[in-house]
DNA sequence: CAGCTTAGTGTTGTCGATACACCTTTGCAA
DNA sequence: TTGCAAAGGTGTATCGACAACACTAAGCTG
């Protein structure tokens, strides 16, 4: 109406090897071609603004099945120089594991970044990830996020990992193993994990809590 | 770009004699002309998104210097009659005291309503005051936020009613107390204030951490 | 000055969070 | 076969946050 459009953006994190990473698409199209971005793109007429977030995701990086969550809406005049853009931007956690990308649609490519060796950012899409960081770490004091950056099983040792990470700090072991007891949100498989030549670990998952009865 | 339309809404609450209300107008004009709505309207071309909020606040209701930071963004397809539009929502606390209201622009009133007491709303309001409940109530636990629902100064007995209207339960008058100073955001003036016939209480203000050094 | 109304204050028990060190299980190589 | 490397797994003591709980103080009114 006021020549306003609206697109959706996704912060998709996930926990590689070392660190905390971010999923980018290197744009192939004006604006900002070849600049790195996050993926996202503008609102269809029939859909909602969640359904328009994880369809761009899948379009334009191969990924599917991934945990979406609104996160914040920025819609500053001049952040996209083609016109007023307002962006509804999601928070996303994927597994690990390393499902496949497959760039396609509008972009070039697609890669995981280390939140702390971003490459130069389109548009305000580093304000954006900073905003998924904060909101990252403040959730997972309170809720059970990390889980949604694990396979369906996963070790004690994956998921003190997964939080250490997040928060950017050591955690106690025991204390870790203790606190996530106590809160009852897991449960143990009966089966185990081998990693190399060292005592193998429990797999846990995700605890159902007692449907039915 | 492609026929969408963003506006923001305000869910702006106080509390009120005895119960935490919310702030509605009468729309003037259709859709839903001569329902309760929340005050809200159309981003214009050069503004960001929370100075349209803070703009449409005072044109329909004549209040200004709320405190507002925005809630969440609500854009399912069939939301408002007259086409597609996508809201950006605000939530916003004002001071208890009173500060006159005046209805105009597209408001033939403008009223304080108990949030257990609602009327029938235009739109998706309903559901857009239930989510700024929820956030108020979630957000109280760990930030100082009921401060904005008070004048600059206030009494902690005034203080704790805030609480305890927005988490719906009593509290304890000593442990609330204790609460408040261990965490030193608020700071005794020298002066007092007189209730009618009984002890005067003391005067809170919040403390400015320190500036300068 | 008696009585009403609101303001203001401390102690105790419980629970969750932290700090901290050793034994166990497996694979592999000497 | 044994011993060594590598990760898995476990318990206790201390401290700080939170909940329960009852009386005195100050001012006004009749």
């Amino acid at each position: 109406m006021h020549d306003i459009a609206v697109t959706t953006d996704a912060v998709v994190f996930r926990v590689g090897n070392a660190a905390l990473e971010v999923l980018l698409i290197e744009r192939a199209h004006p604006p900002f071609a070849g600049h790195w971005a996050l993926p996202g793109g503008f609102l269809e007429a029939g859909e909602t603004l969640d359904t328009c977030a994880a369809r761009e995701l899948a379009e334009e990086t191969g990924l599917a099945n991934v945990y979406l969550e609104q996160l914040y809406t920025f819609g500053d005049p001049g952040r996209d120089p083609r016109g007023r853009t307002v962006t509804v931007a999601y928070l996303g956690l994927a597994a690990g594991d390393g499902e496949p990308l497959d760039a396609a649609s509008d972009a070039a490519a697609a890669r995981w970044f280390r939140v702390d060796a971003l490459p130069a950012l389109a548009f305000d899409h580093d304000r954006i990830i900073a905003c998924g960081i904060e909101r990252l770490r403040g959730k997972l004091r309170y809720a059970p996020i990390a889980l949604h950056l694990l396979p369906p099983q996963f070790t004690l040792t994956e998921l003190q990992r997964v939080y250490g990470l997040i928060l950017d700090r050591e955690l106690d072991k025991r204390n870790f193993r203790k606190q996530i007891r106590n809160h009852g949100i897991i449960e143990a498989t009966g089966r185990q994990q081998r990693n190399g030549s060292s005592r193998p670990a429990m797999l846990y998952r995700v605890a159902v809590p007692a449907t039915g009865r």
